[in-house]
DNA sequence: GCAAAAGTGTTTGGGATACACCCATGC
DNA sequence: GCATGGGTGTATCCCAAACACTTTTGC
């Protein structure tokens, strides 16, 4: 096939961006401004463009949609890339999709696009197949935590072992044994106590602990 | 950003082809007939045109360059697609990759791409980062072995367990015990004896067992 | 003292691992 | 009868799962 007369199709990046909120795993939307599906909530996304990695452009798409700086993300892993006849009413297109995981990212107050975070339990209706990238998303990502410590991207540098647990509890969308818990993530060997508490309430201090490295490990025994 | 104006990254494909040949595990390469890369072997991969899905190019491109016909493959699965900024000479491409499974697959003879498959221990150099690309399909694959089924693609429909048990072997690229292997994976429940012997040598015929479902099944229990 | 979350051990069952010999066949 | 791969069972260990009470704090 001749270079000048090659024509590729249309490619887009959307991204799947999680955080914990009280407890419930969410996930960032906009509200449409532009046709097709004007005015429904969709994930951020938009064109790669000539010249621009897929990364780039989701960079790119976050901070003008959404006016979220993909450095506050402590974790960012390729989805899928999806085939997208009769997906965008435009035409045939392939979007590549990303998954990225935050702690205390904020809203931005961009009165088009209205960025939100909502419950993966209770999502409005999307537009495209959005729904089900987020279904996906959700599956990659418990998988993910049960062989290795992607929990990290989600929670604060030091944490107690109960906001661990109810990390993996939101998650997995089930609850877990606290003694069982804590002994199995404990003998891992990837977080070290410190010696500072934190008191929260009326009831006994929580020690805090850190994983004792910053990135992603492969667990040596898969959890749960 | 207008509809009009807009401009695509170039997008391909590349097709990881794996077959089990003398109890070795081969991947499908060809010899570039055009720069960059020329003499080079690679990957079968091509562009992917405006108005085609990504599987369709693949399936174009195996059948044009490797006389290849996707409908032989037991399994096709994505694997990654990669933001190639330097990775073709020509300039910056994103190319969305796939890995594919199959049983007695014929080397066509076209003089010109040369289509071979070559055992995964003792590649030739190859073109562009294929190399990598090709170490990460392994990876899946031995990954896979151990959640799913996927064996099933490279076996015929009915085998013995030491076919079974050495077709893991090469896949993971170690030894496994025989005693130990066939215990679990009876237990998996996945395969039924049928009432044929092969007979193969001077030695015991084997039984063949065969897959109760055909198609690719998440195993209960995480095998290995 | 009471409410609320933090913290802590033991028992049991199932599966992973390690390991060696007999069986059926061709020559 | 011997070489070749097919086929089989047991003992041990580790880990997952089930399960309830004490501790520390604020009010």
């Amino acid at each position: 096939m001749a270079k000048e007369t090659y024509v590729p199709p249309t490619l887009t990046v959307d991204s799947v961006i999680f955080q914990l909120t009280n407890d419930k795993l969410m996930v960032l939307l906009i509200k449409r401004a532009n046709e097709p599906f004007k005015n429904s909530w969709a994930l951020p996304g938009g064109y790669i463009a000539a010249g621009e990695t897929t990364t780039e452009a989701m960079d790119r798409v976050l901070k003008n949609k959404a006016g979220l700086n993909s450095k506050n993300l402590g974790l960012i892993e390729q989805l899928y890339t999806f085939d997208t006849i009769a997906r965008d009413p435009r035409g045939p297109a392939v979007a590549v999709t990303y998954m990225g995981l935050g702690r205390n990212l904020a809203e931005s107050d961009d009165k088009t696009q209205h960025p939100t975070f909502f419950p993966v339990t209770d999502l409005p209706k999307l537009a495209y197949d959005h729904k089900d990238i987020i279904a996906y998303a959700h599956e990659r990502l418990k998988s993910k935590l049960t062989y290795t410590n992607a929990i990290f991207a989600l929670l604060e540098l030091k944490f107690s072992l109960s906001e661990l647990q109810t990390a993996y509890e939101a998650v997995l969308d089930r609850s877990l044994d606290k003694r069982n818990f804590r002994k199995k993530f404990l003998s891992l060997g990837l977080i070290q106590p410190t010696n500072e508490y934190r008191q929260d309430g009326a009831h006994r201090p929580a020690r805090l602990y850190r994983f004792h490295h910053p990135g992603l490990q492969t667990l040596t025994r898969s959890f749960d």
